[in-house]
DNA sequence: ACGCATATGTGTACTGTACAATAGTTGTCA
DNA sequence: TGACAACTATTGTACAGTACACATATGCGT
């Protein structure tokens, strides 16, 4: 028999695949909101400043886990939209400090409030009573699944 | 008061973003063994094919919700790459219709055995007595998210 | 002080993406 | 039937994201 008998596995799967696009989807609708101002690539870079403070360059590029030249050209985008500040880090003068403007921080807190408010509003539908059990299940899909590499996709949450 | 009580929100947000992370995991592991070959996009493009059958080129960007020319030059690149052919329609002269190769085929039924496999492994890991339980949580949350656009992002499944 | 490692930025190339314009095709209706 | 509208795909152009190779500036250790 090719396929062993996966009806059960099926049917966890199913059920993960489905919460997990619902849960994309809410990313998807609060970023839409500022999609005409940032792409998903910068909008991951200001959730980062935003979460570890300024960056110099490489650690940005680290954390995106893009070149770091890629991370410069994206700055460069990032500064010419007034979204963040690039200055000369007086540490040391070959680094350059890469901070959030005010209205970098704006937009982020934006994005982050409207799916605050999409989650709330999710969660709020669900019993209370269930809630313990849910968060049982998923704790166990998790560590079942072993330690998960930061491939931060859904960014912005935390 | 700035912030509501959202403790209880937060905890099933916070399992669900910790699972959602897993899957997305093994969607990246797969889709790294093919890398090389094709991107993202390309892959997507295969997996609808694989799915839908062949299609021409307006279908193909609307299951992508891509831009039409977008679609064109996609499909440029996949069939230089020889995963799929590109045919005359006879139905009607202005069209094109996009096929998958033998090549596309077998990239793409190597990925989904890779990924059927680990997400085998994985569920494998959970106790079957607790399977129901999950499923039955996953339903409530998604249940509880409404109607979700299909943004398939984690492409390949289903 | 010299030389090597490090941090950033530039040159170049390619993919993904969209919009505008074009070309070839089909359909329709007077 | 013949002109014109509607449709399909492609090409021209522009820009973002990405990487690699190279250049430049800096810092550091001996």
């Amino acid at each position: 028999m090719p396929q062993p008998k996966v009806s059960d596995n099926s049917a966890v799967a199913e059920a993960l695949l489905t919460a997990s696009r619902a849960l994309v989807a809410v990313a998807a609708r609060s970023l839409a909101a500022v999609d005409e101002v940032v792409t998903l690539p910068q909008y991951r870079a200001l959730v980062v400043l935003a979460a570890k403070g300024p960056q110099n360059v490489g650690e940005l590029a680290d954390a995106l886990t893009i070149h770091p030249s890629t991370a410069t050209r994206l700055c460069d985008r990032l500064v010419a939209k007034k979204l963040v500040r690039r200055v000369h880090s007086r540490a040391s003068r070959r680094e350059t400090t890469i901070s959030l403007s005010d209205s970098g921080k704006d937009l982020v807190d934006q994005v982050t409030a409207l799916r605050r408010r999409e989650i709330d509003h999710i969660v709020g539908r669900i019993p209370a009573a269930v809630r313990p059990s849910l968060i049982a299940a998923l704790t166990t899909f998790a560590e079942a699944a072993g330690e998960i590499p930061d491939q931060s996709w859904l960014l912005g949450w935390s």
